[in-house]
DNA sequence: GGACGAAATGTCAACGCTGTCTGTCGATGT
DNA sequence: ACATCGACAGACAGCGTTGACATTTCGTCC
């Protein structure tokens, strides 16, 4: 293959017999141009083949800020793409492009993935924040890149955010268990000490509480290691003396466990089940779950993001979006009053 | 919130008291200054929150080569995401940040979207064809940008590709079923005018044909309206009268599709059922499926991207990766021999 | 002691583009 | 006939950085 030279605007120009300048002009300020150089010199690009360097261009005019960063745990999560599916949506449709990076869910990596991601000239960052704190940011807001901070609020960082009502929709799936006569109510998660659980814990706390059960920490396995699979901490709830008649699951990949465990007992429907996070085939096992629209977090997120661009000295927003319940069978089980040891 | 000018290469030597070009060798080829100037250049650019200006660094180096593009059809879509994991770890671990863009797999969206993006200057494309042209790459190809086809060949274009073997995959399931006793088996696609699945359906029926079954249309269901669900060509499939007693699916849309619409029939085991793509809770459902590494597909196009970086007049490759069969039940089950009219 | 070379730093121009300013030319008005 | 003006095109500089080359400094060697 023989690579040729890319053209430039003095080609054009030389080409069309005319200044650089007013090629330039040709592609920025076309009114401007007399008609016939207009014709001349878009004729002359086009046999070039040429494309006005962008690079350049944002360059002289200070600052790319057509090119927004996405800082996420992992591509390989349904929650996380799911997100950036919405984002890429929101902002495709207002001429921006979407720079994904990913930082394992650790908080080395984070840090990591936003000084490379910063070294480009970002229009905006969003981030789901893994780390504990987000003042590394403070610098480059203060240079006037916004920061979105999404799922989860950003520490020690003045920033806009957006996250999910995650208390209120435990709470309710919770409060929902009890009304139909569940007690023995267990909770799983994996990670727990991120801020999304422990608003989801919170609801189921609290939900508890308003029924009277005030220490439910029999019945909650709240675990930090991702290596260890969801399922034993289940397996492990379930096999215990006064196992609980309902479980609430802390996010999709303990579901997904959960079910798997709940098959291999042949427990056959007699432990109820409401997980957080709608997953592909939820509909078709038959799970409650507690959901939201991840697209529409995604979406939010970039609106936020595009506005603050434009008024970058504008108060931060902190917004949150909705979770509902979807019924779909394992969640309105009874109580099973199996026996118990 | 106030903001702060960012710091230049010259607001840095002035505080450091030595010329820019020293600070810009601080940070390149650190190696050419003397240590106490290097940690003085240091102390100014914290001090001052210097970051180089990486547009005007690839402005002067002569075009940016660190990101890399990815075209996809839609990133709410579990097998793409997947393919886009991949390739993000590895350009990540290679100092690339990945741009991705999406299509709505649709033509026009595809070459909209291609445009917008080279006109960033990026060090490759990737892309997963949808149009049934890729010819206006062409001049971009020509211009040095590496195109990486994925998963489908690109068509009118000289571009390395790395596709999945999907013939074999789809062959090696049908005679399993065939070899089990089965004859009468439906393929559903939705889309089936791409690439992949006219793949696939050559796999199903040369299977067929090695046993002797030539005409199998009355068990096809070749789809291309992604708005009109899966589900009702399965249905229309099984409720037809000589019913297949075996299920070959062509995607995992359709796979998912195809389970409602068992579970709906109360089908209760008899049809057995191979899909492709593997999906998230396919071993709690016992699916069978025929599957591959969406992220080594993603890790293998990212690889052959650098590479093409590297040697741009080199030989253009074609890679196939390998898919295989993971059992889980519903691909095991017997031809059950029910009434049929 | 002066020539020499290596190390450290500096000067300058250029990457491709665009904002600002200046210049040219023909048309218009009085 | 001449001043005036609008429409258009060009000259120039500079965005922040770095490669090529120049300069300074200093230790070393005969």
């Amino acid at each position: 293959m023989t690579v040729q030279q890319r053209a430039t605007l003095e080609d054009v120009a030389r080409l069309a017999d005319v200044s650089s300048k007013t090629v330039s002009r040709v592609f920025t300020h076309r009114e401007l141009v007399a008609p016939e150089t207009v014709e001349r010199v878009l004729a002359a690009a086009k046999r070039l083949r040429f494309r006005p360097n962008p690079i350049a261009r944002s360059l002289r005019r200070g600052g790319s800020t057509d090119t927004i960063g996405f800082i996420m745990g992992d591509l390989n999560n349904p929650f996380y793409y799911k997100v950036a599916a919405g984002m890429e949506r929101e902002l495709a449709s207002h001429g921006f492009s979407l720079v994904v990076a990913t930082t394992d869910d650790t908080a080395e990596g984070e840090e990591r993935v936003a000084e490379a991601l910063l070294g480009q000239r970002l229009g905006a960052l969003m981030i789901i924040p893994v780390a504990d704190d987000q003042s590394y940011l403070e610098g480059e807001r203060h240079l006037g890149t916004p920061v979105i901070a999404i799922d989860r609020p950003a520490r020690n960082l003045v920033a806009d955010s957006i996250v999910l009502e995650n208390h209120r929709g435990v709470f309710e799936a919770t409060t929902r268990l009890l009304e139909r006569g569940h007690r023995r109510i267990g909770y799983v998660c994996n990670p727990a000490s991120v801020y999304t659980q422990s608003e989801r814990l919170r609801g189921y706390r609290d939900a508890l509480a308003a029924y009277g059960v005030v220490d439910s920490s029999r019945w909650e396995r709240l675990a930090d290691d991702l290596s260890i699979p969801a399922d034993r901490f289940v397996a492990d709830l379930l096999g215990q003396d006064d196992a609980p008649t309902a479980l609430i699951t802390g996010n999709n990949r303990v579901t997904i466990g959960a079910l798997r465990v709940l098959r291999d007992r042949a427990d056959d429907g007699r432990t109820a089940l409401v997980g957080f996070d709608d997953f592909d085939t939820a509909d078709v096992l038959g799970v409650t779950v507690i959901t939201y629209n991840p697209l529409e977090l995604g979406r939010a997120a970039a609106e936020l993001a595009i506005e603050r661009m434009k008024d970058p000295a504008g108060f931060t927003r902190q917004l949150s979006l909705p979770t509902w319940i979807v019924e779909r069978g394992t969640g309105e089980r009874p109580p099973s009053e199996r026996i118990t040891a």
